[in-house]
DNA sequence: TCATCTGTTATATTTAGATTATAACACTTT
DNA sequence: AAAGTGTTATAATCTAAATATAACAGATGA
């Protein structure tokens, strides 16, 4: 799994974290029932306080996304993709309709809004 | 006018003004050469410090939003259509952002959501 | 000129959130 | 028992936002 930190990004540590941990659980790298490092060992790889890990870890299991089991470890909890990418597919038309009102109120060409997206999209190098 | 101000909205109390004036800018409730409140009177009305109405009228001023002269006032700058432009740009660009964060991390590929994108904006026809 | 609006500046403090360090504790496995 | 897991409590640091206070400066009208 491949988890970076970045202090440019604005984002608290532990969110980056819960972050990376999502979009791994989404692409398929981390499937249902995988163990995750241990609070102790991801800090130490990151070089930051455990404490931040389990920030991210308690997140990710309110949210439902894993379980933890003290003294065991935490683990990729068995979830409903499909159904959550319909919700995030639902939530991103929502916000297309918004930038679609924008656009159509200050004259806004279609294509100059293509080119944004095309820039935003594009630097994922 | 109507600033509102929560602390819900996770956004700093400065910026909220900030927001709520362009609104009211762009909206026409307020129109070139109006006079904005003063820093105190407004930071009294919403029992907040004059400063942090101040730093929204700085910001404001920066972006070319409003004109401020000691001793007088500030004021609704004369209206610019590029800078209006410029805002709104900003506005959809945020919002590609987000959707590009979502698709990001719930691992939508970028074709799914131009799909989208293609659909919405095609239907003014 | 004076009073009273307006904005400006400087200093110190408070507050809240994120993060850390440290230590002690509890559960699981071997 | 040892060594791994997570948990909890406490105190400290750091930063951005916001505050309190006081003093200063320009504009305006009585």
């Amino acid at each position: 799994m491949n988890i970076i930190i970045t202090n440019s990004s604005g984002l608290p540590i532990f969110e980056q974290i819960e972050n990376s941990i999502k979009q791994a659980i989404f692409s398929n790298e981390l499937k249902e029932g995988d163990m995750l490092p241990s609070v102790r060992s991801l800090a130490n790889e990151l070089k930051i306080s455990f404490l931040t890990v389990k920030r991210a870890y308690d997140e990710l299991e309110k949210s439902g996304f894993i379980k933890t089991i003290q003294g065991k470890g935490s683990y990729v909890a068995p979830k409903n993709l499909d159904l959550i990418k319909e919700e995030k597919l639902k939530e991103i038309q929502s916000y297309i309709e918004k930038i679609y009102e924008i656009s159509k109120l200050s004259n806004i060409p279609k294509e100059e809004v293509n080119e944004l997206f095309k820039m935003i999209f594009e630097e994922e190098l």
